[in-house]
Parts: C-alpha cells; structure tokens; sequence
RNA sequence: GCCAAAGUGGCGGAACUGGUAGACGCGCUGGACUCAAAAUCCAGUGAGUGAAUAACUCGUGUGGGUUCGAUUCCCAUCUUUGGUACCA
C-alpha cells in the first residue's frame, strides 16, 4: 500500500472528531498539565510556517504528557480585537466582527490540518460578549481598588487627522506631512507600578529563560537612591532631586530640572524670563521621539536663580533642560559633571565647573570618570567626611547624614510606568464607565456592556473613539442621575492578560472561574509563544494575576510557571518573514504539498526550539523520505498488504538501540530538544529498515515514540498493525537501564591528546586491561618507539592517553 | 553607549559533568534497479599534501592561557542577532 497522506490525515481528523479522543480529562485524581500556546490575532494574511513552530512544539508536549498519564488542558483561542480588522472596517466599512470572524475560520482550518490536539470545546474569542463581560469585571475591580485612575496623560495628537497617534507610527505621520504635537488628553491609567516590587520579586521562583526575566527586571527598573532638599534662597519652597549617588553630593556643581517642572517658570529671574519661557515653549512642541530618542547634542536655559548644596553651602546655578524627565524621581537631578557622562557632556557646554569627588585615573576636566570602584576625595565639611570611602559607605553615611539633617530621605525609584489603559478606537472593549452631569463617575455594573453597532468607524471629530458618534448608546440615566458613557476602549493586551483563567471555565456565566477548577488546574505548566512578548503582554498578565490574587479570585501568585521562546522562523532568502520581501512560506502551501505530519516533523527537525533559523524547503524532502521508510517498516510493498509482525526475540544490537531510543526521545522531548529526538528515532529507523526487521515490539514502540510528532501516519500503522484504541492513548514505552549502554565500546588511543588509533573493548573493563590493550595498537605503537612515556591517563568506557617525551 | 545570547563542513545543525569534532538531515558524486524517468536501495562526501580505501598536517570567529587532553573552562578581541535608549 501507498503511503498517501491526505486520505489518511482527513481521516484520522473526523476520526478524532467523532471520538472527542482530545476533550480534557476531568478525573481528578490524575496528575494535571497545563500547556498553553500565546493564542493569535487572526489576521487576514493566514498562518505561515514561522506560526506553526510554537504550536507544534505545545501540541507534542500535550500528546506526550498524555502518554505518560496525565490530564493535559491544551486549549485554544482567539484574540481578535485590535488595530488591523478596525482599519480594514474604515476603508471597507466591512464591520471588524465579520472579518474577525472570516479570519478565524481560516485560522483553525489551518491549525486543524495540522492534527493540533486542542479541546476546541473550551475555544474563546475576546470579543465576544461573554468573554469581555469578564474582562470588563476585571476592570471593575481595579477601579474599585483604586488601581484605575483618569489621567491627563500626553499624547502624539495628528492636528489634521484629529487623531492620536502610537509613539511608532509618529516618525511615519511626519513624513507624510503631517504635524504631530504633544498634547495631554483624558485617558485611563491602570496603576501597575503599585505592584512593581512584587512583579520584581517574584520574578526569581519563575522557570523563565533569564534573557526574559532580566528584560523584565530592567524595564521595571528598580534604582536605590536619595532625594536631597536644595534650600532656594529666593523662593520659599526647597527644590527636590533624585539621586542614586548622594556619595559625590560634594561634586554637585548645578541643577537641572525638566521643562515641566512646576518651578521651571517661577525660578526664571527677570531678566532670563523670556528666554527660559521660550524654552519650555519649544520643549513642548517636540515629539517624545525628538526628545529622548536620538543621542543629540543637550541643550538647556538657565533660570537665573541659585541653590544650595547642603554639604558645602555654595550656591549652585539652577539650569532648565528637556534631558530631565519630569515623569521620573522629582523632575529635578544635581549634576556631577565630574562622574555622570551626560552631565559631564552639559557642564562642557555650558562651562560650568566640574570638581572630582571621586578618585580618578585621569583628569576630570579631560574626561569623566564614572567608575564606582574607587573612594571619595575632596569630601568633607565640619560634619561629614566621606574621603576614602568606598561607594556603598558613602552612599550610606551620606544618606543618614542627609536624613538627620532633615534635608533628604532615601527612595526607591522604578522606571516602570503606570499603564495608560485607553484607546480611542472602536474595536476593543469598552470600559464600564458612565460619566454624570454633576461630574462623578460610577461603573457600569450590568455586565457586559456591549459595543454598540456603528455606521463609521472613524474617530470623532474631538479625537474620542467613534463611540463618542452614537447618542443612543452614549447618552442615559439611571437613580444617579443623566450620564454620558465613556467612549474610550481597552487597549488589545487587556483580552489577552487573563485568558489562561478562562480556559480553565470557560462556560461559566456566574464567575470568572470556578474556584475548584482553578486550584486544580492553575498554574499554567508551560507557556510556549514568542520573545516579542516578553515584557508587555507577561508583565501586563503578571500583574492582573496578581490583583486577582489579591481578590481571591486565583490562588496562585504567578499565572505561568514555565515559559519557552520559541526562535523564529526567518525565510529562506535568511530574512524575516515579511509579505514586502515576498518570502512568505504560506502553511496551507506545505500542507498541501508535503501533509501535516511531515511539516510538523520539519518544524522541529529545522534545529533547536528556541534558536532563529531559515526555512528551507528543500530540508522538509529528507522528512518526507524519513516517514516513507517508516510507512514501509509496515507496508513494505505498494500493492501488498501489512507485513506481518513477529514476536521472535530481536538481535541484540538492536535491542540495545530501541532502549536507547526510547531513553532519548523521552529525555529530549521532555526538554523540548525536539531536533535531536527525531534525530535519534531516524537512527532506530535506518537501523531497522537496514535489519529488514518485522518485530512487533521494536515497530509498536517506534510508532508510540513517533505518534506525539506525526500523529497521523502512527494512528494509520498503528490500526494496520491490528492495534484497535488510538495510539494517543498508549503510554509511553520504558527502557532498561542495562540495554542502554553498548556492550562492546571503541576505546580511543592518544599520544598527547591526539588520535592515533583505537580497539575495542568490553564495556567497564579494568583500567589494566585497557592500557594493556592500547599498548598493542599498531597504528599507535610507533607514536610510542623511542619516547619516553610520562604519564598515562585511562578514562573507562572511553580512552587512553599517553603523555610522551 | 548599555544589557543578553550566539559564532562548528557547501547548507540546517550534533557533541553527556573537559575525553575519538561534524550525529541526523539537505545538497553533491558514483553505483544498483529501469527501455527511460520518478521512487527506492548501496557507497562516498571538513580542508590540504598523496596514485592511494596508506600516511601525515591543519581544522569549531580571532589572539593568548589553564590542562595529559579544550567546540566545552579563563582572559582579551572581532562579528552577528535580540532588547533598551539621556530613568540621574
């Protein structure tokens, strides 16, 4: 018989269908694994192989944690609101939901043609009414919590788009024409910050790749430091820096404050007044691509007005420029040109006077220096000395002295930010939120609310979301009065930070998860999906969980226990896969061609999981000639029927290496080594094809090995071998640790570490017999004539090595 | 600039805790089967010198070091990729 996959993949599909062979187990007594891929976006372009990396890899694991007998939840979804579906509707006015829908469909055909083992029972799609409803709720809770807020944030206002804009696509508007100015508009806030040393901690008991967790750990950016009161002679108030180097306060020479520093204007003297309000005007008008994103030349005003140091009571000029963030530590720093580039760069600029505190290899007025491997110098007044001191001494002595002075106080610092939470879209979720006429704002508490059907999908003409266009939806009143409903939506990571929770329930219309089914099924055991999200989408999560942990709704602090990148997947021209260079390898196009079974093996053939690498079609030829010779262990004629199998004992030899394989496979696939396992089931197969062997248990166990990859062509051998339940539910095949190590070995011979030849030998010979042995290697023997042998080293099971002079 | 990861045949890649570098696959060369082709099977395939399936030399980005022995450990350096971008 022929091996002819399409027949036999549709087959087995309908097959599964009818079965509800992949439907979670729900016997509670079985062990659990939860293994989850980052579910898409649907878009209208389709999958592409690059896609089918991450899912092959989560689907080998389910089918492979099934065999070795746990309950395994793999589910699947949709997150469908975003950005592409809401401009195609603008340019279409075809409504985001029906080409949601359309994408969807194509979607899951593609993953279905692939064998996925997903419970499609618990399939979600965000924007469904039924999922948001819960979303929604989610959002209740942090408004009540305190942890939304409305901000007057800035953002990218387009003037003639009426339009705000994403920091990315700002450099592109410009171009185009347009001008773009930095304008604060209303928006929602979720204060993730108030979990910023919890998101930092509990980063450590995470079984994460560590490139994610430092990425994490540098975007939350925690900083230690002081904030120091500089007396203002001419004003009232003190003026408040951040540091984290309070060690070379006596190096401080001036003060920056941002342009949005609320002293900014009143510190200007007279006569600097107009240049100063100049300045600020200027600053504003610059994008914050402009202002923070290239590395340019600093420019800055001086106010006119002075400071005191309070280490060394000088005056210190205080400076106005737009390198000082308003939104981090105080808006206000002291400069040390002497020992921070940046303001060493200013103080260059501007000539103001740079003094070494800290002991330098070379001249400060040359060069700074910022190394903090060295002590303090010139840094003492009548009460305080830090001369000598290294840095974490004089940071502390510094800090205490600053603080019983009652002119600082130590501060912990982070760079996270709040998250602004609101788009002025329509397709996402609208925010539960009625705004009434007194000025107060309530939650909507009939949940979901939904979104309402809309003739245009443009933003209003007062840059709120098209929702701001429906009087109907947007205008009511209720016990409190008249109110206006909020028109902003959530942003597309809202669907996606809890939807791991819903899998776990995801028909419940009472709650957002049964609290049962949590505790039985949560955390998440492993998270497949790719590096792009690293920080957004598993901070975002992170920190969602842990507010539901807070309310009791989950009982775990973290949402993933495990997470893999997987590398992805470059065209064969070694180029991101994009649809402008044209090298796109379309899934459907090597399904057709060559069948699931043999894609998925290629997808994990191609090299390590986690590791970037080029597609290559003509590589998939050896997977193809690879399952052919497995089809033939079976049928190994085109007419003829399944060979028929014996029971006879096999030949040792390979005995020894079904053992062996079957140690590897189960060691590789539990590391997600997924390239080496198949390497090793090729072996086994070329040595049984090599051995013409027909022996039951050497085929049924190559089958079960091979079914987590290719689950067709096993399912299909497995029935032709007179198997009668599907091989998904066959356990894994255990190995005799005695057969797994060669009874014979070659042992290498060297002469200073270089090969010169080799014998073979029993397996744990005695280190005598091995060195008498090698002594008798011809092709050794005459690397050894007229030398003197200094040494000999004899490692077991591998070599001998002669040290010579 | 800073942080992280990685550099191995023509190509994708393999190599356990330092122990025979190049498994497995692609490609290529030759052969078998065939009228022929496809498919399949067999043999070979890091580079160099050699008539050679003899023998030797070189070889895991580069330069050093440790060691009987280094792709693996240490130092320096170059390149590539990803992240980040004045966070004081």
């Amino acid at each position: 018989m022929k091996y002819e996959f399409p027949a036999i993949e549709k087959k087995w599909h309908s097959r599964w269908q009818a079965d509800k062979t992949f439907k979670t187990g729900d016997d509670a007594s079985k062990p659990k694994y939860y293994v989850l891929d980052m579910f898409p976006y649907p878009s209208g372009s389709g999958l592409h192989v690059g896609h089918l990396e991450g899912y092959t890899a989560s689907d080998i694991i389910a089918r492979y944690k099934r065999s070795r007998g746990y309950n395994v939840l793999h589910p699947m979804g949709w997150d469908a609101f975003g950005l592409p579906a809401e401009q195609f509707a603008i340019k279409t006015g075809t409504h985001p939901k029906l080409t949601t829908e359309q994408n969807i469909r194509n979607f899951k055909e593609t993953l279905q043609a692939m064998g996925f083992s997903y419970d499609w029972t618990r399939e979600i799609n965000t924007t469904d009414a039924q999922y948001y409803k819960w979303t929604q709720w989610i959002f209740s809770q942090l408004y009540d919590r305190g942890l939304a807020y409305m901000s007057e944030v800035d953002v990218n206002w387009c003037v003639e788009l009426k339009a705000v804009l994403a920091n990315e696509e700002v450099e592109e508007k410009i171009t185009d024409g347009y001008t773009v100015v930095r304008r604060p508009l209303r928006q929602w806030v979720l204060k993730i910050t108030a979990y910023a040393e919890r998101l930092l901690a509990d980063l450590d008991e995470l079984d994460w790749p560590e490139n994610v967790k430092q990425m994490q750990r540098n975007w939350i950016g925690r900083s230690e430091g002081v904030e120091i009161d500089f007396e203002l002679p001419c004003h009232k108030k003190n003026l408040r820096v951040y540091t984290t180097r309070p060690d070379t306060l006596f190096g401080a020479t001036y003060l920056v404050i941002s342009p949005e520093h609320p002293l900014a204007e009143k510190l200007a003297t007279a006569q600097q007044l107009v240049e100063v309000k100049q300045y600020i005007r200027q600053a504003k008008l610059k994008t914050e691509l402009e202002r923070t994103g290239l590395q340019k030349e600093k420019t800055g005003v001086f106010t006119g007005s002075y400071a005191i140091n309070p280490a060394t009571g000088k005056p210190l000029p205080v400076w106005i420029s737009d390198f000082v963030l308003i939104s981090y530590g105080t808006g206000a720093i002291m400069s040390v040109p002497a020992h921070d580039s940046r303001d060493w760069e200013f103080a260059k600029q501007y000539n103001l006077s740079i003094i070494e505190v800290i002991k330098s290899q070379h001249d400060v007025q040359e060069q700074v220096f910022e190394d903090k491997n060295s002590v303090c110098v010139n840094s003492s007044n009548d009460e305080i000395s830090l001369d000598g001191l290294s840095f974490s001494d004089a940071f502390e002595r510094m800090a205490s002295w600053l603080e019983r002075k009652q002119v600082g106080e130590r501060k912990v610092n982070y760079k996270l930010r709040d998250w602004i939470f609101s788009r002025q879209r329509y397709w996402g979720e609208p925010i539960p939120i009625k705004h009434y006429d007194d000025g107060t704002v309530r939650l909507e508490t009939n949940l979901p609310l939904e979104l309402p059907e809309v003739e245009a999908y443009h933003p209003s003409e007062t840059g709120e979301s098209p929702l701001a266009n429906i009087t109907e939806w947007l205008y009511g009143s209720d016990e409190h009065g008249a109110f206006r409903r909020e028109t902003n939506t959530m942003p597309q990571w809202a669907g996606s930070c809890w939807y791991y929770l819903r899998f776990i329930d995801p028909e419940n219309h009472q709650h957002l998860i049964d609290s049962e089914q949590e505790r039985y099924w949560m955390n998440v055991d492993l998270y497949i999906g790719g590096a792009e999200h690293a920080v957004l989408h598993l901070l975002y999560a992170r920190f969602w969980h842990k507010v539901l942990f807070d309310l009791g709704v989950v009982s775990t602090k973290e949402p993933f226990r495990k997470l893999f990148n997987q590398g992805m997947i470059l065209g064969e021209d070694n180029e991101k896969m994009s649809k402008s260079r044209g090298n796109v390898i379309p899934a459907d196009h090597v399904l057709t061609r060559y069948g699931a079974d043999a894609v998925r093996l290629y997808e994990m053939f191609l090299g390590p999981l986690e590791q970037v690498k080029p597609w290559n079609t003509n590589g998939i030829e050896g997977i193809s000639r690879f399952l052919g010779k497995v089809w033939r262990l079976v049928y190994p004629t085109l007419d003829g029927a399944a060979t028929e199998l014996s029971s006879a004992p096999m030949p040792e030899g390979l005995l020894r290496r079904m053992h062996k394989t079957i140690k590897k496979v189960g060691e590789d696939t539990e590391n997600l080594k997924f390239n080496t396992a198949i390497s090793e089931m090729m072996v086994f197969v070329n040595e049984l094809q090599k051995a013409g062997c027909n022996n039951r248990e050497a085929i049924e166990t190559l089958l079960v090995l091979l079914a987590p990859y290719a689950p067709h062509i096993t399912e299909e051998l497995w029935e032709a071998i007179g198997r009668n339940t599907s091989i998904s539910k066959q356990s894994f095949p255990s190995y005799d640790s005695t057969l797994v190590e060669d009874s014979m070995l070659t042992i290498a011979v060297q002469i200073n570490g270089k090969l010169r030849g080799t014998f073979t030998a029993p397996a744990k010979s005695s280190k005598e017999h091995l060195l008498a042995e090698a002594r008798h290697v011809e092709s050794a023997r005459k690397f050894l004539e007229e030398k003197t042998i200094i040494r000999e080293i004899v490692v077991v099971d591998k070599l001998v090595n002669f040290a010579v002079k």
